[in-house]
RNA sequence: GGUGAGAUACUCAAGUGGCCAACGAGGGCAGACUGUAAAUCUGCUGGUUUUUACCUUCGAAGGUUCGAAUCCUUCUCUCACCA
């Protein structure tokens, strides 16, 4: 960056950082600041602190964390030095934000187990000189009783009832765990022992990120950091954000078949929204794409394959990519049998086909097992199941449930 | 500490002695239509080696009753108001 300085003059170069930095975000507060730090990166070349923090609570990164750390990448071109904080402290108590009910409390080996795996998942996108990983437990474990009744004194209920998700669960006489109002004031307290220029999170965050500016003032840090939000990625259901809880998440570590046909699984509204946020495409790009849509002249489908091809891409490579999409065209658009079908062994014979299904983790229970084979969900070999009390001897057989589900049994009596 | 209200299936929410495995909505699953999209229509949505039957569920444990999600007692938890 620094030797285009011969080429533009500095305004322009902070232009187009900002522009950069600001594309996608849904609300920056303290621009100026930022401003600032962008110059005197580029008179001094000293770089500023960019925190986002993450929490632990399950053991992968998924597209919606993916959303945050692209921007960090974005960052780390334009002067910032990552504070990438794993909130191996906060995790124990579970960050209240959007929740409608007090979240478990994670155990310290499942934490630390997590931490590990978000370190070696970050780097896929970050520049790892320019990264810090740093966990809150270093300092926030020593700050003892004393330095959190100290800290607590520092907001009021009322201040921390504003919050929207608080208030309703307050109003709707539902528990709110002191924890939780402990929560906010942890986060902000992270800005004050890091001393972070600016703090990127979600918007659902911005109480948080806000009160790292109060505590930074608060407890006399001699700044206040930039704050940056990023809408929140719906997830695969495009209603509710992307979340490992919700269980309608794309893991970053999935296999690339599985990610390739969870993209292609959202709806064509939702796809524009990933577009957005996760596409490496220019506004420009996606702007052609979503007319052509429009006029008729790009079949949708082709468009969201684009996107999934280049999400794999991404975390795996180009040649598993292409392969992910062969996969999917065969047993999906042909409607024929994946070949990598879970096996079971199973060792009744013969077995009621109810039985069977259960046995192989397609249903969970015989009655759902019933259920299914009464509405002609079941096939076998292919050819759709009509007797429900059908039984099955030794042999080999192709079981499916509904669209997705295969296995593949093998039925051997047992000698 | 006192008083009052409440706890029903994945979620919300009916049900106040038998017609209750429990209305309804959302969600989910499946079928049709499609592009494994959306929208729409339809069915299902506690369990059981077999289902016009049986078993277990309505915060927990006891009790009354031929019979309880419904009545009584105790307990646990939540909320509100008061202090």
């Amino acid at each position: 960056m620094i030797k285009y300085r011969y080429f533009f003059g500095i305004v322009e170069l902070i232009e187009t950082a900002l522009k950069e930095i600001e594309r996608g975000i849904s609300e920056i507060i303290d621009r100026e600041n930022l401003e600032k730090l962008i110059k005197r990166f580029h008179e001094t070349g000293e770089r500023y602190l960019v925190k986002a923090g993450f929490d632990p609570t399950a053991p992968d990164l998924h597209l919606g964390h993916t959303v945050l750390i692209q921007k960090l990448a974005t960052f780390q071109k334009f002067g910032g030095k990552i504070q990438f904080l794993i909130g191996n402290f906060t995790a124990m108590i579970g960050d209240p934000t959007g929740k409608s009910a007090t979240r478990k409390q994670l155990s310290e080996e499942e934490i630390s187990k997590n931490a590990e795996t978000y370190r070696e998942q970050i780097f896929k996108i970050l520049d790892r000189d320019q990264t810090e990983v740093v966990f809150n437990r270093d300092w926030l474990e020593p700050l003892g009783a004393s330095g959190m009744v100290a800290l607590s004194t520092t907001s009021t209920v009322a201040r921390m009832l504003e919050r929207d998700d608080f208030e309703k669960r307050y109003k709707g006489n539902s528990p709110i765990a002191i924890s939780e109002f402990i929560y906010p004031l942890l986060q902000g307290y992270d800005s004050v022992h890091l001393k972070s220029d600016v703090e990127l999170g979600g918007t659902d965050q911005k109480f948080n990120l806000l009160m790292g500016r109060t505590l930074q003032k608060t407890y006399g840090v001699g700044k206040e950091q930039s704050v940056l939000m990023m809408p929140i990625l719906e997830g695969l259901d495009g209603v509710q954000k992307m979340s490992k809880s919700l269980g309608n998440y794309i893991g970053v570590r999935e296999n690339p078949n599985d990610m390739f046909g969870k993209v292609l699984s959202i709806s064509d509204s939702l796809m524009w929204r990933y577009y957005e946020l996760l596409s490496a495409k220019s506004l420009e790009e996606i702007k052609i794409l979503k007319s052509g849509v429009e006029t008729g002249k790009l079949h949708p489908k082709v468009v969201k394959e684009e996107l999934a091809l280049e999400i794999v891409t991404r975390f795996h490579s180009k040649e598993e990519a292409h392969g992910a999409k062969a996969h999917f065209d065969l047993v999906h658009a042909k409607g024929e049998i994946p070949e990598d079908i879970p096996e079971f062994e199973i060792s009744e014979s013969p077995i009621w086909i109810a039985k069977l299904l259960v046995e192989m983790k397609l249903q969970k229970s015989t009655s759902e097992a019933r259920r299914s084979l009464k509405q002609g969900a079941v096939k076998l070999d292919g050819k759709k199941v009509a007797d429900e009390q059908l039984k099955l001897d030794n042999g080999e057989y192709i079981l499916q449930v509904g669209k997705r589900k295969f296995g593949k049994a093998k039925i051997n009596e047992a000698t």
